[in-house]
DNA sequence: TAGTTAATGCAACAGTGTGTTGCGTTTATC
DNA sequence: GATAAACGCAACACACTGTTGCATTAACTA
């Protein structure tokens, strides 16, 4: 009688109608978010956006946080990784740079917004999801560096990351101060020279201690 | 007639019982950030913690978000860092086990989240503001630092700290991971390593490409 | 292909928070 | 002590959340 799904978290008809009003879902909770943030991405907006109606959101989702973090995985899920080129110094910089055109676009605020007030009421299940996704992702990069013998076999890739993620978002969210080319280059620099191999690191015109 | 302050920003008669309503709203409102994060923060919420009426809040401030600036612009106003201690290292150390308890503390989260609401919405005026704050307490660690010897005289101390802290915040919010005194160890070898002068970054046992 | 029922559509409801306004009262300031 | 700034009070309109009962559609399966 009751359509609710939270008893065993997945649809027992997952086919047709069904994934297409997924699919809509989504797509109008990822067009809110880029429009208007978080406090654009109602339940009554998805609605109206999807062409569905509340009572099946509500039906499908404890709350609207559900919601947004359904999609946000979908969406993290198909997203892909920029070409890896020759140097480790080159992948690091391009996905720092995607990274940067990501949280600068309309959606940034809100992936960042929605990690946080998650940490705040149900833990942080869905920053560590997220986040495990994002490594996985990274992977290829961290093994063709350590393939060149630019990253030692047993480099903790988790800490880089952060070492070289951190800073931006802070920069961004925290400082309120704008991310430039000329940043990213120096984080680059900081990270290779902290964690490459002596030989990749000596390359480096990091004018070092001095940043 | 209207009691609105817009106009000018600035009470006009700011003593007596306006300050005892100022007190008080300040401290309603971070007690209820405390206990419940922005959530549990609402204006009603605010009014009857610091029993004054709705309508004094609306009067005073456009939103609630600016009533929550208020209060903590004023409460990192009063906020002191730890003494200093004998090297730079250690300084930094006890600046980032400050920022750890801060952020992990039932206010840490709603920081964050106020940071990135009001980017999201009014541009980055107050993260801006809070950072340029919070740089201004850090003065007298760098100038120590510097008079050490240990740090050169133009030390980028922004990006410094930002590289000091960015991690921390991305790993506590972002992977949601936890922060140990480990991780914040490792973060003090990096930075003295990256900016220190040579004599100090000699003597850190960082290891270094390894990390 | 037909039957079962999961999934959705529809409509009404209660509850809560936001933001505004008019008017009377208190009190800070000159 | 006079003036009006600041506050208290009460009522209002509005939006979003979350729930529920019943009708309808259509996804699975036997």
């Amino acid at each position: 009688m009751v359509n609710q799904v939270s008893a065993t978290g997945k649809l027992r008809r997952p086919g047709g109608r069904t994934a297409e009003v997924t699919r809509r879902v989504h797509k109008a909770i990822l067009e809110l978010l880029i429009e208007g943030g978080v406090p654009a991405c109602t339940i009554k907006a998805v609605a109206e956006r999807a062409e569905i109606e509340r009572s099946t959101l509500y039906r499908r989702f404890p709350d609207k946080w559900e919601a947004i973090i359904d999609a946000l995985m979908a969406h993290a899920a198909a997203d892909v990784m920029p070409d890896l080129g020759k140097a480790f110094a080159e992948d690091l910089a391009s996905v720092l740079h995607k990274l940067k055109a990501t949280l600068e676009s309309p959606l940034g605020p809100a992936l960042v917004e929605v990690a946080i007030e998650l940490r705040a009421n149900d833990g942080a299940d869905y920053p560590r999801a997220y986040f495990g996704r994002r490594m996985e992702q990274l992977a290829p990069m961290f093994e063709a560096a350590i393939g060149r013998g630019e990253l030692p076999n047993h480099v903790d890739r988790e800490a880089l990351f952060t070492a070289a993620a951190g800073p931006i978002y802070f920069r961004m969210f925290i400082a309120g101060r704008p991310v430039d080319e000329e940043y990213i280059a120096s984080i680059v620099s900081s990270i290779c020279w902290l964690y490459c191999s002596p030989s990749v690191a000596a390359k480096l015109s990091l004018p070092a201690r001095i940043a």
